[in-house]
DNA sequence: TATGAATGAGTGTTCATTCAT
DNA sequence: TATGAATGAACACTCATTCAT
């Protein structure tokens, strides 16, 4: 009736994302009902419904953002005017920056919880996780062999499996973080992995 | 002839409880009916009542056999006549050899599911696995600390920091294994971590 | 034009309390499942849930009703401008009133049923219930007390035993009256408990 | 195989039956399961049914023997050499001395229960309820209309309402016999009722 | 005959979803 | 559009009854 119809819809729609993000993480998704996720809203139950078919969609709304998020985080970054090494640490930073955000344990928390519910037979979802880890892994990957083609990484170090490491350490330090209620002191392990990968640089000199 | 007394009771017990376990990883533990863990162990919904007192006890007996399973594999590993470090390198060893192992991917998406429900709000579920992990952290970083004093390891790697390194690579390694149903090349990781330590060996001068 | 507050779900608690009453005294209370009781109220079982938490809480409130029912029965009947005695019997009218009242046999088997209820080990009915009759028991007997300072009652009925010989009557005349299906004359025993009353007055010496 | 079967067979019986009647006045008739009693009468749930066909038939047993109990009481009291009023108070007496008998409450109880039982809409249990205490009630009746006609009893009372009068005061009294746990001083009632009785006798001089 | 493990029908209760207001 | 009362399908759990041992 009003103007800007879609602004409001979105709005509604992404403040009933977000509090049925908070009710998942504090109940669970299973206990979490479409009252609690309404009062959390500020509104009634019935209304959920003009802007979600069903508890389930919702669900898959919460997953799909924080899948997003992720992947987002993942992309494309690449500070200029250093080495192909700095630049992977750099990413590295964005990446622990994450663990200091606002309602990032949340996120991690929903993250895990579509990971497992992807891991559940026949689950739609897990598809696209998968898609997603993949896709991770692959450009960690590829980031990895760019810095080995410029020298600064050994040969003999498994472009794929120090991908895995990485990515294993990240997911693992975010299940850590969620599990310890933020009580993780996250930057002596990006330290380690960094150090870790300095170790791994070519020696240069007698070569 | 007549009754087996223990025997029979704590096999049909465990023989429930495994059942639940694949149920729970196949379906997700709520979506798992009473019914369909009945059918998975071959007996009524009504006959399970015997052995557990209820779905929650059935699930919690799930958790705490997984948990168990994995107190056990860090525990006082330490093989003979090599050097600390190589004991170290020999725990990985055996933390590895459970990717293997049959069953392995159901009892990591249960210890997923465990962490997961762990992290809830007032979830009584959730000191137990802290506790578990704080004293598997507290196992490694102690190692990591007699490694350090045995002059294996340089010193201004921080301890704490590399236990939470190594936990998280694992917890994360065990992640993917689930999401990606066993379908990961676990051993490169585990040879990146080696390297890693390695790497952070103090340089002996005469070398 | 929008919601009645209070009153509707006042009135609808009602209904159901009632409808409970209905199909407990038909059916026993045990026997009487929620979908019989949605029937008898017409709605769905779920709905009931909205009025009261539990079966067990139905059955209380319903309790409840019939034992305030009576406890109000017994209260304060103080007819102005007669004798004590005379006063003391019309009381007695106001309970054999009841007799006649729609739906008193179905709040007699309730009470019934809830004194057998209170009886049982442990039921924190059973509390409830003695108060309440002790409370009617003490109302009576110092009644009665009353009226033999007034001197219209001989000092040498013992006025416990009257209260209970009377509360005895009326609550056995109830039980025959359920029990016979409302096919009882109970206007004669209340005039035999008169008439006792009378034949225990004092004799005055010029009479 | 060995001798004796019939009253082996009986006294299981009625072993069975007693313990029934114990936890049925314990916890109730619904809430006692079979192992339960089972369990009260040392033996295994299964056994029972080699006695009872069924829990309902058991639930029958015990209700038959104490309407028996409670019919035998009433009949055939007429002790010798007395005036028929002082009989009739004999009955009383007799009557009366059940409360001092052990298990006295739990037989009350089972009575209640019965009649409660009985009174439900087209329970079979309810005819024979009705017929013992219509029995019961045309003795007393016809006791009453004895005594009238021996000269002891003033014409003018209605023996119907009198026997209603006193069954009432019977049954109520074991009603809060049950209900306060014997806590109840049941001899202050009969003499009352004696005096009621006594006051009820024709004037003899000046008549 | 006794046992007690197993069955399976039945019940209380929850909650996503709908719809009259 | 929003509300929240009502629905109804689903599920955990109980327990009388059966039956192999």
């Amino acid at each position: 009736m009003s103007r800007m119809p879609g602004a409001y819809l979105e709005a509604r729609t992404t403040e009933i994302r977000d509090a049925a993000m908070r009710v998942f993480v504090r109940k669970g998704i299973n206990a979490a009902t479409m009252q609690d996720i309404a009062s959390e809203a500020g509104m009634s139950a019935g209304a959920i419904y003009r802007y979600f078919e069903s508890k389930d969609q919702l669900v898959q709304a919460v997953f799909e953002y924080c899948r997003e998020e992720n992947r987002a985080l993942f992309e494309d970054r690449r500070p200029e005017g250093a080495s192909l090494l700095e630049a992977f640490v750099g990413v590295g930073r964005t990446v622990w920056d994450e663990f200091g955000e606002p309602g990032a344990r949340d996120r991690f928390a929903v993250r895990l919880a579509a990971t497992l519910a992807g891991s559940r037979e026949d689950d739609p979802l897990g598809g696209e996780m998968r898609r997603m880890h993949t896709d991770v892994l692959d450009r960690i990957e590829s980031f990895v062999r760019q810095i080995q083609d410029a020298g600064e990484l050994r040969r003999d170090i498994d472009p794929h499996a120090l991908a895995l490491t990485i990515l294993s350490a990240v997911q693992g330090l975010r299940m850590l973080f969620v599990e310890f209620d933020e009580q993780i002191e996250t930057e002596g392990v990006l330290e380690i992995l960094n150090r870790m990968l300095r170790g791994f640089m070519p020696v240069r000199e007698e070569n």
